[in-house]
RNA sequence: CGGGGUGUAGCGCAGUCUGGCUAGCGCGACUGCUUUGGGAGCAGUAAGUCGGGGGUUCGAAUCCCUCCACCCCGACCA
């Protein structure tokens, strides 16, 4: 490709509003164009880095027995009905009316229209286990798209989905995805990757991991020990706290004025957080049901791990209206003395595994000294003690008991053990050796291709730009012309480019006699692994300039003769190792 | 959805408070000349529904009303 005919402009400032590395470089390099929020067109550069990642993504699924399929993007809800998804998903679900006022919607993902696709067309166990996927769009109407690439609402997604006579099976094949997809994180050149356990949330199952690859502006929190044994989201991180039980003293209530917050009451009475118990009211926000959580006072609840105990998709803080109404006082809230049997409290390990917390007293200015959650809480029917912390930086690892430790993820792929909450709902079932039906078990595992392109470019790049790893750099080898009208410098760079086209190389050559600087910042923003500079300077001795972008190796001076195949060699060399 | 902010040439911005001539500046683009090793210089040219609609006024980018879009923080999120 030529550079003077290559569209896509290299812009020389930073965009005033990107904030990551991979949003700046996206734009400044020319590989999207934002076209509405988070929706974006492609320019050639970035529509050559997804076709190849896409390439090794086919590669892989294929590995694993894959077939690839298409899936439309518009489907009717009554398919979404069938699965209880239409109701239950929130407004991230872009919903429409076709000309006759039919419920349509953009596929956000494909489960439904892959079991609709499946319960017709396999019937017998013979025929099982089998694995479709495709590559196709999704659209998300997010509520906040942000940081170029990492979060959008419409995307590309490689989503695959594999059918299966029973659990086992379902298993086994898992293990063989996970494997495939730590292949295709290595050959796309992603310098860390850990898959972690993920909570499922709504996808519905019991078993997921999410591939995250580590990087500052990743927006999960990733908890790992120092050995990385255990690695696992902070939505469901757990740890091995150990709490110190004492001799229980009375309670006795405490006048409290103004003391709210912990801080505040922590502060007033002189003690710290962590004798301290703190009542937290959530709210169902699907059927408003009243949940209240207990926990110490240095500890965060986790909504997640809240939600999946109380069996709520989503929870929200509740309001001071629906606080009092069960009998509360927001700021002096306590477990204690309530008209109880209106809520359920769950009581976190950390508050009923210490003794003699300050809790609120259910009294505007007044708490209680004392709680001991065995002697006055204990027992009662809907008292559910569980693990709902937040785990914290340096809490003990759940494996060896080392101080666990936190860094930030983009979620780049993640896989899922379904079991048949999609097939029974929407009757995709098999006939076994006996000819009796059963529905199938079934597995899920995406990869979003554009946030994978980010997260390539978070974790690899220098302050010039991105330096791609030759598995997906939108060309192998640039060309840099230098005065390419003095001493042949032009005619040899044409000859050089014609050559490596007729080897299949992947040539973009700057033919347009820009100043050299101009040139070599474009080239930056281009992540180009090799470059060959040819000018004046080094042709006299019938030599070219060759560069890798990661600056691995000083500049070399390479001979014009036998160039070609020695560039040749060196790009199948760098390709090698991002093989299978 | 809550809070904050921004919309003026392809990009980045000034002008708005305090209404007034033909709406400016830098970068980019185009033409010519000179330059050529890390985003060159000079001269010239083209490019604007001042986010949309409504209002006030002799007169609105500027004041008022309203709608919209985009960004940031939070909430939410497979």
């Amino acid at each position: 490709m030529r550079m003077s005919k290559l569209v896509g402009r290299r812009i020389k400032e930073d965009p005033k509003d990107a904030k990551t590395v991979s949003h700046k470089f996206l734009i400044r390099g020319g590989y999207v164009r934002l076209v509405s929020a988070g929706i974006y067109s492609l320019l050639p550069v970035g529509k050559r880095i997804v076709d190849k990642i896409e390439r090794i993504i086919r590669e892989e699924m294929d590995r694993i027995d894959g077939q690839e399929v298409l899936m439309p993007v518009v489907l009717p809800a009554e398919l979404w009905e069938e699965s209880g998804r239409y109701k239950s998903v929130g407004q991230e679900l872009l919903r429409f009316q076709d000309r006759n006022d039919k419920p349509m919607l953009l596929a956000m993902t494909h489960e439904e229209a892959v079991t609709h696709l499946v319960r017709t067309e396999v019937s017998s166990y013979k025929q099982l286990p089998v694995m479709l996927y495709q590559l196709q769009t999704k659209y998300r109407d997010e509520a906040r798209p942000r940081a170029g690439l990492i979060r959008v609402r419409e995307f590309t997604m490689k989503d695959a989905y594999s059918f299966h006579t029973d659990q086992q099976d379902l298993e086994q094949y898992y293990e063989r995805a996970h494997e495939a997809y730590e292949r295709i994180f290595r050959r796309l050149g992603m310098l860390r990757v850990l898959s972690i356990a993920a909570n499922s949330g709504m996808m519905g199952g019991a078993v997921s991991h999410e591939f995250m690859a580590i990087c500052e502006c990743g927006e999960d929190t990733v908890i790992t020990s120092p050995d990385q044994r255990y690695r696992a989201n902070r939505e469901i991180a757990t740890a091995a706290w150990k709490f110190e039980k004492s001799a229980s003293l009375p309670l006795e209530k405490v006048h409290t004025p103004g003391s709210k917050s912990i801080e505040e009451v922590a502060t007033f009475l002189g003690v710290k957080a962590e004798n301290t118990g703190k009542a937290v009211f959530y709210q169902n926000v699907r059927t408003g049901e009243l949940i209240f959580a207990v926990i110490r006072g240095d500890f965060e609840v986790n909504e997640a791990k809240l939600g999946n105990l109380a069996g709520a998709a989503e929870l929200k803080f509740a309001d001071d209206a629906a606080i009092a109404a069960i009998g509360c006082v927001a700021g002096y809230a306590s477990p204690l003395s309530l008209a109880s049997d209106k809520v359920k409290i769950f009581v976190d390990r950390s508050a009923a595994e210490s003794s003699n917390l300050v809790v609120g007293a259910n009294e505007p200015d007044y708490h209680y000294l004392n709680f001991n959650f065995d002697r006055d809480l204990a027992g009662q029917p809907q008292v559910v003690v569980a693990d709902i912390a937040t785990v914290r930086e340096g809490d003990p690892c759940p494996v060896s008991g080392a101080p666990l430790e936190m860094c930030r993820g983009i979620e780049v792929g993640n896989i899922f053990q379904l079991g048949t909450k999609y097939s029974a709902a929407m009757n995709c079932s098999f006939l076994d050796q006996n000819g009796k039906s059963h529905p199938m078990v079934m597995g899920c595992y995406g990869i979003g291709v554009g946030r994978a392109m980010a997260a390539v470019m978070e974790q690899s790049n220098d302050e010039y730009g991105p330096v791609w790893p030759m598995s997906i750099a939108p060309y192998q080898l640039q060309v840099c012309a230098i005065l390419p009208g003095k001493d042949g410098v032009g005619e040899k760079a044409e000859a050089l480019y014609a050559a490596l086209l007729r080897e299949g190389i992947e040539v973009l050559y700057d033919d347009r006699g820009e100043k050299a600087g101009f040139m070599f910042s474009d080239a930056d923003l281009l992540g180009v692994p090799l470059r060959v500079v040819i000018s004046p300077k080094t042709l006299q001795d019938g030599e070219v300039e060759f560069k890798r972008r990661d600056g691995k190796t000083e500049v070399e001076r390479l001979k014009l003769d036998g160039l070609v195949p020695e560039l040749v060699k060196r790009v199948k060399q760098e390709l090698a190792l991002f093989a299978n």
